[in-house]
DNA sequence: TGAAATGTTGGGGCG
DNA sequence: ACGCCCCAACATTTC
C-alpha cells in the first residue's frame, strides 16, 4: 500500500499535558497529517502505581485545560479509558493510523508498554519531552552510571547543547474521532468530596503553570537559597504538580533560569528531579525494593495506629503533624517539611518507607514515582546518594530552626493557636490549664532515635 | 539537605 | 601576679 499522507497520526499525551514544548506534538504537526490528540486512562498497566486520588483529581482538570487550550487551535482532546494496546490496536484499525508519537514516560511499566506501541505500528516515534538528560546519555569515566549526585550533576552540567524549548504548532488539522466524556471517568471525589482544598489551593493547567514560574522568577528566585527551607514562607516554585503531568517542561525552566546569578540551587532542584528519574531507570525496583542490598534485612514495625495518626497529623510533634495535615488539605507538603514528617516516619515510629510512599502517592497532586521513591529512599537511608542512616532528624530542633516563630504549624493546627512561642515547638511542656485539644507525643524521640541506631549497627554488622 | 557526644580553648572569677 | 577552676564557645568525632 502507498503511503497515505492523509492517513492520521496519534499523538499519544500522558505526562505532558501541554502545547509548548512538546517535541510529540510538534514534529506529529511537522509531518502534515492529521492528529489524533489521544489521552488514554489506562488504570492496569501501572499495577500497584495507578494513579492516587489527589492526583486523579489533577488529571481531570488538565485534561479539561488542554482540550480547552486544543480547541482554541481547532482541535481537541480525544479521551478513552482501558487497556492502552487494546485502544491503540481498535483506533489503527479503524482509522489506517499511520503512526503514534509521543513523549518517553520512564516508569518501567510504561517503558514496557510503549516498546509494545513500537511493535504495533514500528513507524512510530517517541521524544524526549520530559527530561533535561536522557539516563543513557550519563555515565561516568569506566562508563558506568553514576550513584553520586554532585558528579552525575557536574557531568550533567558540561554537556553542550540542551535543546531550546518549541514553540506551540501552528494551525494543524485534526482528525475527528469519536471520545468519552471525562465525566464518565469519575476523577473527582465524591462522597465525600474532599477536594476543597485542592481547589482552594491550585489553578490546574498549562497556563498556570507559566503564570506560576512567571511569578517564581519575579518573587522568590533571588532569595531561593534560603527561603526556600522556610515553610512559612511558601518560597518554593510550587511548580511540582505542574512538572509532574508535564504542564511545564524542565527545559522551559532550564533555559528560563540558567543565566540568572542565583538561580543554582534552582537548577540543582531540577537535578535531584534528573537523578531520581536516573536511579528509576537504572534500578526500576525502586519503588519497591531498597537500593542498599542491606536494608532488605530491616524489620520494620507493623503498627497501623502509629501509621494512622502519621497520616492524620497526630503524632504530638507540631511540626510532623502540620506538615500531614497541609498534605492532606492541600495534596502538597513544602519540601523541608516532608524530608521531617518522611525520617519521622522511618526513624521514630520505625514504619517503613514504603508505607510513606504509599500514603504519598495517593495524596499528592505532584506524586511522580521517580520522585517519590528516590526521595523516601534517601531519607530512609537505603537510596542513590543517601543521608546515612544515623542521620536523623529532632522534630523540635528542625522545627525551631526552620518555623522559629511557628508561623507555619499555626496555620495548620488550629489547636495550638494560643500556645506561646516558647513552648510552640513543644506543646507538651505548655501549662496543663490551656487545655489543649492535642494529643501527647506518641513516642519519645530520644528513645526512638535511641532504637533506630541500635537497629541500623545490627544491619550493618550482618553486613560486613 | 543532622544531632549528640566528646574534645579543646580561652577569658574571667577568685583565692 | 599566679594558678586553678568553671564554663561558654567553638571544633571534632561519632552515631
Amino acid at each position: 500500500m502507498a503511503k497515505n499522507t492523509t492517513s492520521p497520526i496519534i499523538v499519544l499525551f500522558r505526562q505532558d499535558l501541554r502545547l509548548k514544548d512538546n517535541p510529540a506534538l510538534t514534529y506529529a504537526c511537522q509531518t502534515g497529517q492529521p492528529i489524533i490528540p489521544l489521552y488514554i486512562l489506562d488504570d492496569e498497566n501501572p499495577g500497584k502505581w495507578r494513579m492516587g486520588g489527589a492526583s486523579r483529581w489533577w488529571l481531570h482538570h488538565s485534561l479539561i485545560s488542554l482540550n480547552q487550550n486544543l480547541k482554541a487551535k481547532g482541535s481537541q482532546l480525544f479521551l478513552y479509558k482501558g487497556k492502552t494496546l487494546e485502544i491503540i490496536s481498535g483506533l489503527i484499525q479503524r482509522y489506517q493510523v499511520a503512526a503514534i508519537f509521543w513523549n518517553r514516560c520512564y516508569e518501567p511499566y510504561a517503558i514496557r508498554l510503549e516498546q509494545k506501541i513500537k511493535d504495533l505500528l514500528p513507524r512510530s516515534q517517541s521524544f524526549n519531552g520530559s527530561l533535561l538528560f536522557e539516563p543513557w546519555e550519563i555515565l561516568n569515566k569506566q562508563n558506568q552510571p553514576f550513584k553520586i549526585f554532585t558528579p552525575f550533576w557536574n557531568r550533567c552540567m558540561e554537556v553542550e547543547s540542551i535543546d531550546d524549548p518549541l514553540p506551540e504548532p501552528h494551525r494543524f488539522i485534526t482528525k475527528k474521532i469519536e471520545s468519552e466524556s471525562i465525566d464518565s471517568w469519575k476523577l473527582l471525589p465524591y462522597h465525600p468530596d474532599w477536594s476543597e482544598g485542592l481547589r482552594k489551593n491550585w489553578d490546574v493547567g498549562e497556563k498556570a503553570a507559566h503564570a506560576k514560574f512567571n511569578h517564581f522568577i519575579n518573587r522568590s528566585l533571588k532569595t531561593y537559597d534560603y527561603d526556600r527551607d522556610i515553610p512559612s514562607l511558601d518560597s518554593t516554585s510550587l511548580l511540582s504538580p505542574h512538572l509532574h503531568f508535564g504542564e511545564i517542561s524542565p527545559r522551559q525552566l532550564f533555559h528560563a533560569t540558567k543565566n540568572i546569578p542565583q538561580s543554582d540551587k534552582f537548577l540543582s532542584e531540577l537535578g535531584w528531579r534528573e537523578f531520581s528519574y536516573y536511579q528509576l531507570y537504572y534500578f526500576p525496583q525502586l519503588p519497591e525494593q531498597p537500593w542498599r542490598h542491606e536494608f532488605s534485612k530491616f524489620r520494620w514495625e507493623k503498627n497501623p495506629s502509629f501509621l494512622k495518626k502519621w497520616q492524620k497529623g497526630e503524632t504530638g510533634y507540631p511540626i510532623v503533624d502540620a506538615g500531614m495535615r497541609q498534605l492532606w488539605e492541600t495534596g502538597w507538603m513544602h519540601n523541608r517539611v516532608r524530608m521531617i514528617a518522611a525520617s519521622f516516619l522511618v526513624k521514630d515510629l520505625f514504619l517503613s518507607w514504603q508505607a510513606g510512599a504509599d500514603w504519598f502517592w495517593d495524596t499528592l497532586v505532584d506524586a511522580d514515582l521517580a520522585n517519590n521513591s528516590a526521595s523516601w529512599q534517601w531519607i530512609a537511608g537505603c537510596g542513590f546518594d543517601a543521608a546515612p542512616f544515623f542521620r536523623i532528624f529532632n522534630p523540635i530542633l528542625q522545627s525551631e530552626k526552620f518555623d522559629p516563630d511557628g508561623v507555619y504549624i499555626k496555620r495548620w493546627i488550629p489547636e495550638l493557636a494560643k500556645v506561646p512561642k516558647a513552648f510552640i515547638h513543644r506543646p507538651w511542656k505548655a501549662s496543663p490549664d490551656l487545655k489543649l485539644c492535642y494529643p501527647s507525643p506518641i513516642v519519645s524521640h530520644d528513645q526512638s532515635r535511641k532504637r533506630a541506631l541500635e537497629a541500623f549497627k545490627e544491619i550493618k554488622k550482618d553486613y560486613r
